[in-house]
DNA sequence: TAGCTGGGAA
DNA sequence: CATCATCCCAGCTA
């Protein structure tokens, strides 16, 4: 019995629970609320969850009744559930199962024909005031046609019709069959355990954890409606690949990858003969270089996107059809481009993954990822990986220095724009980067910037080779190789950072400018150092001129680590100063 | 046939 | 809030 006084959970009125992660029972608690909160922020000591209108119709997607809701918060809450939050919960998730949208007869048939695109789906609920709405909402009235006892939809725009629905409150239970796609025989090589290897010594040992595991269960469900499709959210390093791979292991079916950039491609293509048992026959690359399609077929976001003309067609859209998928994986999810949104509302009967680190997106695009790709299924805080030592312990210290007295009236009358430019480019920076180094010399140190001058110079005075988008790949590589077996100390690099997968781990980072207020780039760059090390931490430093609106614009892009629970701690430098040795 | 370069896109 | 990435394709050379 857990003693209540410590119990792991607190229930709020507003719908948050804060769950406080050293009391005991707080990781059965955390597996408990998942299905029907949402994690909003994960600092070191309190995670806060939120329980959401979307978050209950997924729980009453996956059968829970607000019962089953209240009682999970009544085992593990410190103090008395507040009254009448029950009741909230009840009208929300009764909404839920009031619409269903089934399959024609017809479709349950041969589903990898084409011919069934074609067919229509069924929209019916049993309650005539819900009707009666539906029919006077003028977003839905073209893709409804009143038929006795429901409306019938095309299923091309099954997608589109439910996202309007939920907008308006009415969560679709989606009943209408999902297509099994061709068998493909396709198992891990977790353990190695599977003879007839090839390159075995060349292997490394792999073995899945537990998170990747309870992440693909997650997508998969218990078989109900509504499983099948969704987001899973983790870490950069914490091997969203491989929660890709333990899927199709567990669904067997022919599967389509998309992936953001040609190097992710690749990437794939090693990962998939490294530790499943497919051949290289088996998979095929649809990018610019190839345009080849095998049972697992890689491709990239762009291709897809491309059309010859401005308002012509998307001429490689047909990849989606022209092969019976039975799963689609969306790799980067929160890179989609806008005109996949548009094919992936057509194709909702193909199982569907979506992978990402973090789920921000500024264009404010989050809501057709969810009802599009579907709801989050599982996500685990950074911290809690750092504590079980899959991905590295990282100290975040943001240094502040003043500007050179000679830039301060340039900088005082400067636009606004200018002004960011200048603290940006501030040249103490050097100096401050190249002390930091000094006192680091026993780490791989990565020098990560966004102006292409300011790198230029500095990798001059640092006497480093310098990556940026028009190194050629062959020197790129060079470069990487010979930092990675520890000939070069330090490396200095543009913007690949934030898109380049080969780019070799360090343990050190020093950020000497970014865009302006993007925390997609700051926890990308972290990531960068997150690779575990042998009794040692990680280091990030951020650079940052001292009273410019630089500044704000640093608090801005830490939002996302403060809120996993990164601690930035602060010192100032100036020229004459020397760093203390020790940091932290 | 392969490899480079430059334009255009989002 | 502008810069710098990415990709795709066409056209050129050898």
């Amino acid at each position: 019995m857990i003693d209540s006084a410590v119990k792991p959970l607190i229930v709020q009125s507003d719908r948050t629970l804060l769950l406080d992660v050293h009391a005991p029972g707080a990781e059965d608690a955390r597996a408990a609320i998942l299905p029907f909160a949402e994690l909003e922020k994960s600092p070191e000591h309190i995670h806060t969850y939120r329980i959401t209108p979307l978050s209950l119709w997924n729980a009453a997607s996956v059968g829970l009744s607000p019962d089953d809701v209240i009682d999970v918060l009544n085992v593990y809450s410190r103090y008395d559930v507040p009254a009448g939050i029950s009741a909230g919960f009840a009208d929300t998730m009764a909404r839920y199962g009031k619409i269903t949208l089934r399959s024609a007869e017809k479709y349950n048939d041969n589903l990898s024909d084409n011919k069934n695109d074609t067919e229509e789906l069924f929209l019916t609920t049993a309650d005539e005031t819900i009707e009666k709405e539906i029919a006077a909402a003028g977003t839905l009235t073209k893709y409804l046609a009143k038929i006795d006892g429901g409306f019938k939809v095309k299923l091309t725009d099954r997608g589109t019709v439910k996202q309007e629905l939920i907008k308006l409150g009415w969560p679709v239970e989606d009943k209408a069959t999902l297509r099994e796609g061709e068998h493909l025989e396709i198992e891990l090589r977790e353990n190695y355990n599977v003879p007839g290897l090839i390159n075995e010594a060349n292997r490394r040992s792999f073995i899945l954890r537990d998170y990747q595991t309870e992440a693909a269960r997650a997508l998969l469900g218990q078989g109900g409606p509504g499983t099948g499709f969704g987001v899973i959210v983790l870490p950069c390093g914490a091997g969203k690949t491989i929660v890709g791979m333990a899927v199709m292991a567990l669904l067997k079916t022919n599967t389509l990858i998309l992936s953001a950039n040609v190097a992710a491609v690749h990437q794939w293509i090693d990962e998939l003969l490294d530790k499943t048992t497919l051949n290289r026959d088996q998979i095929a690359e649809y990018s610019g270089d190839s345009k080849a399609v095998a049972p697992v077929t890689i491709a990239t976001y762009q291709i897809l996107t491309w059309r010859p003309a401005r308002n012509g067609d998307f001429p490689h859209f047909s990849l989606f059809r022209r092969y019976p998928w039975g799963l689609i994986i969306y790799d980067e999810v929160h890179l989609l481009p806008a005109p996949v949104f548009r094919v992936t509302a057509e194709i909702q009967a193909v199982r569907r993954l979506g992978l990402t680190a973090t789920l921000i997106r500024e264009d404010g695009a989050e809501d057709a990822v969810f009802s599009l790709v579907g709801p989050k299924r599982y996500d685990v805080p950074w911290k809690d990986l750092e504590q079980k030592g899959w991905i590295a312990e990282a100290v975040c210290i943001e240094v502040r220095l003043n500007l050179p007295e000679k830039l301060k009236v340039p900088y005082a009358v400067a636009g606004k724009r200018e002004k960011y430019r200048i603290a940006a480019e501030n040249p103490l920076k050097e100096e401050a980067a190249l002390e930091l180094i000094a006192n680091h010399s026993e780490d791989q140190v990565l020098v990560i910037g966004q102006y292409i001058s300011q790198l230029e110079s500095i990798a001059e005075r640092l006497e480093a080779p310098l990556v940026t988008g028009k190194t050629p790949n062959a020197e790129r590589e060079r470069i990487y190789s010979s930092f990675k077996k520890g000939e070069v100390p330090v490396i200095v690099v543009s913007k690949v950072a934030n898109f380049a997968l080969d780019l070799p781990d360090a343990s050190m980072a020093i950020q000497i400018s970014g865009s302006f207020g993007s925390r997609q780039e700051e926890a990308q760059r972290l990531g960068r150092i997150l690779r575990p090390k042998k009794n040692k931490n990680s280091y990030f430093y951020t650079i940052v001129s001292r009273s410019t609106i630089e500044e704000d614009f640093a608090a801005n892009r830490q939002k996302f680590l403060a809120e996993q629970g990164y601690r930035y701690s602060l010192q100032y430098w100036n020229s004459t100063d020397e760093f203390p040795k020790e940091n932290q």
